[in-house]
DNA sequence: CATTACTGTATCACTGAGTGAGACGCTCAC
DNA sequence: GTGAGCGTCTCACTCAGTGATACAGTAATG
């Protein structure tokens, strides 16, 4: 049987230390002081000194010409080999160029990690620059892909989004349960999400769930201006691709693919 | 002053357990099990199990379906926010398209670490699929842009890696110390090096190094089908591209640049 | 130039976190 | 049934990791 979590247990394991250690670099934060880990991470100073240097000599971290700690290149390699993205990526990156270039959007591949929307591949159109960046976070109920994800997702899982308070990320973003529930039932019958300025203002977006049996495990989305973008347009296109990349997907034998919190 | 680093000390530290646990897991195994990442990392199956758990709690690691391992999101989402990666690629990125657009070909960026050339990003072309991989690695003196690199890098790097014997992959990999040295003076004139299936059968390449100040800190290659691709047709459209992109980095101010063995 | 306020890290006596052989329960294959 | 594999819990032991303190180095200040 599994161990019991005892809520947040990182304080004294060494592990712990080392995941509170990597928490410390947001995507802002490209170099540290080692003083800086020790403030974030509330750790002695001599304790995270000593620890820093050792995840430098293991490549972990690296050490920057002024003395500073950056994340280091073992992370790098070691994130392209994480098998689902993996996978993913490598199957849905040639259908995702196909759709780019037939739409001269933004289109994104995105899965359900926690209760968050991570983006696993960006394929980015000329034109403004969208806030969002591969291994970068949204909330679910805030962007098309999410929802899409959502709406052919377990019950459970939605039951556990919902069981805390959704958080808005425009004015537009759904926020209330009832009204939730009632729009990924209206995806659930499309089979596509629409996300009409929920999760920035100016963008629009299609999005499609990329099925794995009767579940989604990612999500593909057209994303673009609102002004220039009719997101109707697309629509067949979006759900079109998304479904031949189920199809691919489920032609991979071993299921070495990372548990989803999908069964049951 | 830096600690002596007493031969291989990753023996009995909790962080360098940690770090021959990730080394378990190569580019061919998707998933592995507990017995097995304890026998690749001779650890006694107790421990290696509770680490892994602990890995697990961290995110780091991954339970698959049917209970056996796998490298986890965390690891992913780090490996994005690796700044030297993250900036040359953010800067490369666009410059990349516009010549795999222009010449049809697969384009690679690659940066020199330790003694191998590591795969930064990858622009595949329509066709026959390169055995690279972005986050894989290749001896240097067997690919374009690794010749390239080394023709701008410090003697020292050079020599460093003449200290060991040369790695070959075909029959044309140039091997011998004195030959290759003449080889990268003949780049260092020329300014980009040719891979005349040194790196694989079939292959060919035309590489130029990308510069910060006097050295080179990353590579970028055409690469394609030996019958397909004249790559003297394509020599100074890399150069072009490698020097715009040399030109973009050197505007970033902050030297937040993870260091590079490049300076003295 | 001394002062002050930072840094990063080596020291070292202490101690509890991590250890790992062994046992246990489980799932397979034969 | 037997046996060989698996993952993990137990628990007495012990050494790896700890962290207050000290110290050297740098940077900005008066």
């Amino acid at each position: 049987m599994r161990k019991d979590e005892a809520g947040v247990d990182s304080n004294r394991s060494m592990t712990g230390r080392i995941g509170r250690i990597f928490d410390c670099f947001g995507p802002g934060d490209r170099s540290l002081s080692v003083r800086e880990i020790a403030r974030r991470s509330s750790l002695p100073p001599a304790t995270a000194s000593r620890i820093i240097n050792d995840l430098i000599d293991e490549k972990l971290l690296t050490r920057t010409s002024d003395n500073r700690v950056t994340l280091g290149v073992r992370l790098f390699e070691l994130g392209q080999l994480v098998p689902l993205h993996r996978t993913l990526r490598e199957i849905a990156l040639s259908y995702m160029e196909d759709l780019r270039e037939a739409s001269h959007q933004t289109v994104h591949l995105a899965i359900l990690d926690g209760s968050e929307v991570l983006y696993v591949a960006i394929l980015g159109a000329r034109g403004p620059k969208l806030p969002s960046r591969v291994g970068g976070r949204m909330p679910p109920n805030c962007t098309g892909v999410g929802k899409a994800i959502l709406a052919f997702s377990h019950s459970k899982i939605v039951d556990e989004l919902l069981s805390q308070a959704l958080v808005a990320k425009t004015s537009r973003s759904i926020v209330d349960p009832a009204a939730f529930k009632l729009e990924l039932l209206k995806i659930k019958q499309r089979g596509v999400a629409f996300d009409h300025e929920e999760s920035g203002v100016g963008v629009t977006c299609v999005a499609a769930p990329i099925m794995r049996g009767d579940y989604a495990v990612a999500g593909l989305s057209i994303t673009g201006n609102t002004n220039k973008l009719n997101p109707e347009l697309f629509e067949s296109a979006v759900r079109t691709v998304a479904r031949s990349i189920s199809r691919s997907l489920a032609e991979i034998p071993t299921p070495t693919f990372a548990r989803l919190d999908q069964q049951i």
